[in-house]
DNA sequence: AATATGAGTTTAATTATTGAACCCACTATG
DNA sequence: CATAGTGGGTTCAATAATTAAACTCATATT
């Protein structure tokens, strides 16, 4: 299977990595919701070739998730602005950022605080129901249109807690 | 820059991407939280090269998101089991599909339903603060570690250094 | 025996990515 | 004026990653 064909998918979590299952999408993305807008900012923060950043920036802008916006005529020049397509991604890189604070050892710099605008505080993000508006832990998931149990392995050894 | 110097890297995105952030990675994990948990299965639901899932899957394993779970000993084999870190990568991957459904064009079929275990109802992922227990608004999140204001397009080169 | 299963490994061919240099249209400096 | 610098790329040869298909190995089933 090639990535292109990840787009097709019937999956969704399939077709959004066709989007930003890609590192390098992933840290464009990244710097982009921290205001990263120009070609030589991304190349700078990023370390991949040149040749890789024009890529993947066409890629998103095909996708939808940066329109261009023209800040000077003659050289043509633009910016990459986030479209709300293209912002609506944030909540998977804070949770990526979450899930890296919390379970992987942390190197030296403190982690990179996030505000909250609406309440002007500094938050964790935490994924909750839309239903019950209780955290939803690891574990407490289940799918009720696959397989009659999800968790159980033919020969199974023993159901884990959690 | 190389995919393994990502682990390196004092960002925790950054790091979170080198456990997750190749779609083959990402697809695995998928399959695992939905409860696969052998080779063939990951095999057969990816589409992609045996050698690839035997590669991401010992990678996975080295990084902590699996552990080995023997099921017969005579040729050994084992189940792949989620570790509580690989459990916790779930919010992430159902931050995806959430983005999927939104904002992508639909394919064929309905999107998988999940259940909230503790409340018992079919529910969609909410990221909120975790101060004020509001849902975060794409835009409404700000990073005063970084410059000044995040939001400057027109502005030009102020020094920074991040 | 012969076939099947589960979990890989090997190999050659194909793709993707890199680093470095190059290009273009301007702007600023001497 | 001549030269250098900037922003945003593209091109190219070399290197690394990935693929499909075949192969291995131990054991189970027919």
């Amino acid at each position: 299977m090639r990535w292109d064909q990840l787009a097709e998918d019937d999956c969704p979590v399939a077709r959004a990595l066709s989007v930003i299952g890609d590192r390098w999408a992933a840290l464009i993305l990244r710097d982009a919701l921290r205001g990263v807008t120009r070609f030589d900012a991304f190349h700078a923060r990023l370390g991949c070739s040149r040749a890789m950043v024009a890529k993947r920036l066409a890629e998103l802008v095909d996708q939808g998730v940066f329109e261009l916006r023209a800040y000077q005529d003659h050289p043509p020049r633009h910016d990459y602005v986030l479209t709300d397509r293209g912002r609506a991604l944030g909540p998977i890189v804070m949770m990526m950022a979450q899930w890296s604070e919390t379970w992987l050892p942390q190197r030296r710099s403190s982690p990179l605080r996030r505000r909250h605008k609406d309440c002007g505080q500094l938050f964790q993000p935490v994924l909750v129901c839309s239903e019950c508006r209780e955290p939803v832990e690891p574990g407490r998931v289940e799918y009720p249109d696959l397989a009659p149990s999800r968790r159980r392995a033919t020969t199974d050894r023993q159901g884990q807690s959690a």
